[in-house]
DNA sequence: CGAAACCTTGACTTTAATCAAGGTACGTGG
DNA sequence: CCACGTACCTTGATTAAAGTCAAGGTTTCG
């Protein structure tokens, strides 16, 4: 049902200045692509803020991540990894792949970009515990809107849930204790103000007697490099 | 102090076959590459494994892939994102990146495969439970090698746990689960053997049908893509 | 005002981490 | 060759963390 208001707002797509480039419109909700579609070109977001999300065989979504202004995402080749959805009403600017030599050093760039977010959706699902998944992901979110205070969450606690591998209950039992111990406020659970960034920065990177235990341990990480004293 | 060693090694390189590709050889343990060095080429697996790593804060170690002959690492620009290291002896291929036009398309191959590799690696940390990533860990090891129902594994258990964000008790019990209950057989620790390949499918929770089920997601992702009922 | 979607919180259960102890494989040197 | 040390693996008991079940509250919108 859904797929084909898709094609037709596919349809409806305007062309945009390049020729190689358009420019499309889509709602809250709608979208983009689905998974396993045939890939043919990537996208920029010039407005709003998009998700990509693969689902695994029991229904569990995965979100990879959250596209804000300027982020490229729908970069592989073949067919869609994940589907795209718009978060927000959303403007793309859309590029088209197989278009040859010129494109191949803006689509380096555009997968560049691309393996970079990938890293980072790998760092936050890395963290070790609920606290610091969601103050990295506030963190993260920060720095992305360029907005140092105020950080607009539009997205459903859901997706925040399926992006950090927890459920809604956890993301939103760990923010309303940020807010209880007065690192974050809420202005209505939709718009988030940091009080205190070092604090959150803390919590994300770990509390300090967490890592100072850690150091205690004689360096895990060492060990594990030359497990067997190998020498060079 | 490995550094030196890495260095000496490096400087020990010979010339490939052309010119812009060069055979190097890693013994177990050594460290191909540093987190933070400034990158300028890529990897290629001739024979033996690698594993990529990044390091958070408190020191705890994210190993953001496992590669394997054939497998490219190391892609990314600027400054290398995560160390690289020899699981066992291992020989590689380097590629220089700033070859230039000639390069560009192999080096967008190159990308495409480190996106797919960390995509993996997004999906392995996604997974709900200790059951299902180890699962799916030693299926992929399995079709990653060619090696239907032999799995060798040289990377300690602390690589694993490491890669599949649990710990090395969680993993061993994990392993020994699937022992008792007769999915899989070890000859020593590093030796497994998958004796119900159906089982250890259904357990890491992607059936025979994933590959079909990514071809037409309309269904699930449908409700989850449309909160609010949206109409297109 | 009512309905739908979404968010929060409490009580309880399950899962994995932590703490602690042994066991195994393997290389080294006597 | 065997004893020893080191790294690695496994397992049991306990604790901490997140998931599940259940209920009620809030926001938004028609």
């Amino acid at each position: 049902m859904g797929r084909s208001g898709v094609q037709e707002l596919r349809a409806g797509l305007r062309p945009g200045a390049h020729g190689q480039e358009i420019e499309l419109r889509f709602r809250k909700g709608e979208i983009i692509f689905f998974q396993g579609d045939r890939s043919d070109g990537w996208f920029e977001v010039v407005s709003g803020i998009v998700r990509t999300c693969r689902f695994h065989i029991d229904g569990h979504r995965q979100l990879t991540g959250f596209y804000y202004k300027g982020d490229a995402f729908g970069v592989e080749c073949g067919r869609r990894e994940a589907a795209a959805e718009a978060v927000t009403n959303a403007i793309l600017s859309r590029h088209f792949a197989a278009a040859g030599e010129l494109e191949s050093s803006s689509q380096n760039h555009a997968l560049e970009r691309a393996l970079e977010s990938a890293n980072q959706c790998i760092f936050l699902l890395g963290r070790r515990n609920a606290n610091e998944r969601v103050a990295a992901f506030l963190l993260i979110a920060a720095e992305r809107l360029e907005s140092p205070e105020s950080i607009p969450l539009p997205m459903p606690r859901s997706d925040i849930a399926d992006h950090l591998g927890l459920t809604i209950h956890t993301v939103s039992r760990t923010i309303s204790g940020f807010v209880r111990r007065g690192l974050i406020e809420l202005d209505g659970p939709q718009m988030c103000r940091i009080i205190d960034v070092e604090g959150l920065m803390a919590v994300a990177g770990e509390e300090v007697e967490a890592a100072i235990e850690r150091l205690h341990t004689a360096g895990p990480s060492s060990v594990a490099v030359h497990p067997r004293g190998e020498r060079l």
